[in-house]
DNA sequence: TATATTTGACCTAATTAAGTCAAGTCAATA
DNA sequence: TATTGACTTGACTTAATTAGGTCAAATATA
């Protein structure tokens, strides 16, 4: 599932049209169009409006749209899972030494 | 073990100086010692570079460099392993249905 | 045909990349 | 202790990329 799916699915769900949606947001519909296919990313702040319009939890848009951005970066990459297993570790580990 | 970590390990192991290192890859030292520190991220053409000097697999260094990338995007995020989590089921679905 | 969506081309503003350089730190040493 | 050599840091720069869109034309879809 990635966040553009989502979005389509939570405004079918709630029978709205691009249109609409896109107009609460305050962007174009062509915009919307393309987000919800991933094609673009919105404005975080924008996660805030959705999770209210569609009383979603914004935790999980919000695990969406980060993890959209990483898989921008490796979606290209022979070795995109194996990258992202050395990127948990980094977390891990700065997690136990509290290093930030 | 982050891609500047790798850096200054091959370095050391081969009795560089940073000076020579970043000669070799024809950068100012202080850049250099940025990119140990996880400063700063180098280009990726200079792993090719990095991986001749210090014959150590590319695949490896590139990795790295990704992992770094990734890093930077969740470091401050709360989410992180979450998103990870999602990025890598979006990655085995593309694989699966040849989205690309 | 009308309505909804998609696409491509385009745009500007903001951010990130990819550094430099000089001053500062830190450890060993003469 | 003053000096030296290796490294770090902060402030800065410029070039490239990405963010965050718009709009009109093309395409479904009912």
């Amino acid at each position: 599932m990635t966040l553009g799916q989502k979005i389509r699915e939570l405004r079918e769900r709630n029978q709205m049209l691009q249109r609409e949606l896109a107009s609460k947001l305050e962007v174009g519909d062509g915009y919307l169009s393309k987000i919800e296919r991933d094609q673009k990313i919105l404005k975080r702040e924008h996660l805030k409006t959705l999770s209210i319009i569609f009383k979603c939890p914004l935790k999980e848009l919000e695990a969406l749209w980060i993890a959209t951005k990483i898989y921008d970066i490796v979606k290209y990459e022979e070795t995109g899972l194996e990258a992202l297993r050395v990127a948990e570790e980094q977390i891990n580990y700065n997690k136990t030494y509290a290093k930030i």
